[in-house]
DNA sequence: AAGTGGTCTAGACCACACA
DNA sequence: GTGTGGTCTAGACCACTTG
């Protein structure tokens, strides 16, 4: 079938997937039915096999429904869902915020990898970089930086001063990764912490540590510690 | 899509998809590089259009390419990146601990909306269910619950006591969402939840709210709060 | 053994953005 | 105009799994 020219805006896969996806949403079809076969989509819909094919798998994807061969396709049964955090870098989050960014380069330091890093960085030997800053929004402490980077994988890192481009963004362009896992916790600021962050002893933050590979390869560790007052992370629903 | 977790011989459209990536990855095609054509592709993989359109689908999806008509199909320069959360209800995720779950219903009121109820639901009016429960993991507690429940939206609720299944297993198995929103924040413990929780006073917590919703109705308000000392929150990477 | 989904082909027409 | 991606067809063979 050729597609009727003048109104159509969606395309007919998209009628189709949005067609079973308020099946499911009402609850007319609830997890665990077998929705109409292929060979039964098309000839509801008058099309070829590929096109519901098409739209059976975004809603794979998109975790609503769940293929088996010889028996069919079923509403999934949701166990958990997924909720998504955009990760910018510390400077752009700033900015996003509307207020002025500024940091100060703390340490930076170029040495042998000691026995933290070899287990944060997963790596048996070699060089890193290890750099601390000290992230401002409209002058007022941002975030307390703590990273080292893997040399090996990164050996343009080296040449780098780190002391007018906060290492996040120089990563962002320099470094595409594959992998990277997060941890996001909560701590109170004792003295030291306190003291940098300009906050009360006591107060509570929020600590973000997050390690990135390209596929085998460590990249970088990073731990990030936000006074919480003033920070939190909001996430987003995907169903996968 | 097909996972091939084993040693399953790749489909086509998966070793184009990795041929891709790999360019990607290693930097041999930086963000903004214009890919081959697609009927270039089809002439090096020796395939249908289709195969090379499938294939260059699912790098679109994962945020690694963008296509622009007339132009070609070009790496895609990265500005975030996202992380994901797996929420599972509390019951689920004690269990996968490997520690034995129980809960405590604390309160249970069902009345009309008050002010606070119907900023949270975004509801002009209505009758809500309020619900507090306490949740142990092997005996400690692990997260006090603070819920609300939009009663227009989930009538079946009025009738179910909560005293035995908590109601996060419960609204997963009767409610389809469409939408949420999270808010993860960290707070230091006051006397109240101190005593609850069993933890020291100004200890560090995890305050994790959602907000729900299936299409534009607003579904259930949740707060949860967990003691920090033992729980944090992890996040995979997810291109897109 | 039968019937499902998984993948693929070799075409086709279209809208669109750029030259 | 021209050539790209966007979508679709009407078949086909295969692997898998379950009745």
């Amino acid at each position: 079938m050729k597609r009727t020219d003048g109104k159509d805006e969606p395309s007919l896969n998209d009628r189709i997937k949005n067609d079973i996806e308020a099946n499911i949403m009402s609850g007319a079809w609830p997890p665990g039915h077998r929705i109409p076969y292929e060979h039964e989509l098309t000839q509801q819909y008058n099309c070829s096999r590929m096109t519901v094919s098409k739209a059976i798998a975004g809603l794979v994807d998109r975790g609503f429904v769940e293929r088996k061969k010889r028996a069919g396709t079923f509403v999934a049964i949701p166990n958990a869902h997924r909720a998504c955090i955009n990760f910018f870098d510390v400077r752009t989050e700033v900015s996003r915020l509307g207020k002025i960014y500024d940091f100060d380069l703390i340490e930076r330091i170029e040495r042998k990898a000691t026995a933290f890093d070899r287990s944060h960085l997963d790596i048996r030997a070699g060089n890193i970089l290890q750099l601390a800053c000290l992230h401002f929004a409209s002058g007022k402490p941002y975030a307390l930086e703590n990273r080292i980077i893997n040399l090996e994988q990164v050996p343009e890192a080296c040449a780098v001063a780190f002391d007018h481009e906060p290492p996040g963004p120089w990563l962002f362009e320099h470094v595409r990764w594959s992998d990277a896992r997060h941890k996001i916790s909560a701590i109170t600021a004792d003295p030291g912490l306190a003291n940098i962050l300009q906050i009360k002893v006591g107060a509570a933050c929020i600590e973000i540590e997050r390690w990135t590979w390209r596929n085998k390869g460590s990249i970088t560790y990073v731990k990030q510690i936000h006074p919480a007052e003033h920070y939190s992370l909001s996430a987003e629903f995907v169903a996968r």
